[in-house]
DNA sequence: GAGCCAAGTCAACGGTTGGTGACTTATAAG
DNA sequence: CTTATAAGTCACCAACCGTTGACTTGGCTC
């Protein structure tokens, strides 16, 4: 997802530009971390130069708030459905494929950004006003911030564990029991 | 835990140097992560100069490898009694008081270290061979890296949700609820 | 085609980081 | 007291970071 194309001259779309950048950023942001991907790495993902990021976005902070507002956005295929089947689903998502990990990248983001006290701030507020906001209202039911708080713990959790002693190590039978426990952890977390 | 004395001339002594250097080097790491933490700041922490740390342990990396060394080793307190009532002590050590956690250190370190690939792989290795390993010797049974695998997740997420979004809005009895569920969760973690 | 303005690039700044080598000083042996 | 050596300090380096301002270039209107 470069701007510059093979042959010549590109194409100037201030919009499009944008988009990419966003785009490169979120990726960056939920491989790196806040304070481990820089503009410059970012920007050559992008084809653009660094100072075109500071320039459309104003800092390294607003361009991450305005990633982080995006990927805080609960996915509705994980956070819409059957609450009975929550934990099965998630299990999945947590632990099935997913490289590109856009539905988790929300966690990998926080994860990894735990680091720095802005990113961490932002993170929070974000998190906050919009993920856990509407977690609970899909979830309900009796001390539903308690069973929310729990189960993402959980969640980033699992993810932090892939990162840091990733599953490849584990054949697919284990893989599999790990899948059913998690699931079932997850279940019991957000279970009434 | 400053060397300087308040009164001028200090005492050298390498022991304790190297000693009070590393006591510093496991608060840092474990508050701000293997990037966040600068060598500088562990030295003014320490009250020696930066250059005594690459003279006495040759680059940040291997410090790091020092402070995650030890700090890998399991408390007795908590792997060490009966598995039965785990998750309680476990959710206690996680949500009560703690501040200055040496006993969660290690989770925090990890925790926070994970957005620098260097630390990462030290940590990753470290955790492998020393906790993971005495962690499965104590709790046995089947699947016992499965399980052993889930509960350090569950614990690494309680961590990090404490580090982003702090349980200090929550009041007695909510964290109470939030401890008697964790530790339900955390003993179905490990059960076989 | 001329000209204007946004889109994009370039070079540079100040700041911080980990690391190195020369220097000074305290301490203990003689 | 002298002196050798380890302990500690200082100044400095190269690399990288985010950010800025001046500059160039492309695309649109007239």
């Amino acid at each position: 997802m470069t701007l510059t194309e093979s042959a010549g001259h590109r194409v100037r779309n201030a919009a499009i530009t944008r988009a990419t950048i966003l785009e490169s950023a979120r990726k960056r942001f939920a491989r790196e971390g806040y304070d481990g991907a820089s503009l410059r790495e970012i920007a050559a993902d992008a084809g653009v130069d660094a100072a075109l990021i500071s320039r459309y976005f104003g800092s390294k902070d607003e361009l991450f708030s305005e990633v982080v507002m995006l990927a805080c956005q609960p996915d509705p295929d994980l956070f819409g459905g059957d609450p009975a089947t929550f934990g099965e689903r998630m299990a999945k998502a947590a632990l099935e494929g997913e490289q590109d990990g856009e539905k988790l990248d929300m966690f990998l983001i926080m994860l990894l950004s735990a680091s720095s006290p802005k990113a961490s701030e932002i993170v929070r507020r974000c998190s906050r006003d919009q993920f856990y906001q509407r977690f609970e209202e899909w979830l309900g039911g009796p001390d539903v911030d308690v069973r929310t708080r729990l189960s993402a713990s959980l969640m980033m959790g699992m993810s932090l564990s892939r990162v840091i002693d990733d599953t490849k190590e584990f054949d697919a039978v284990r893989r599999a029991k790990l899948q059913d426990r998690l699931a079932a952890i997850i279940q019991l977390s957000i279970a009434p």
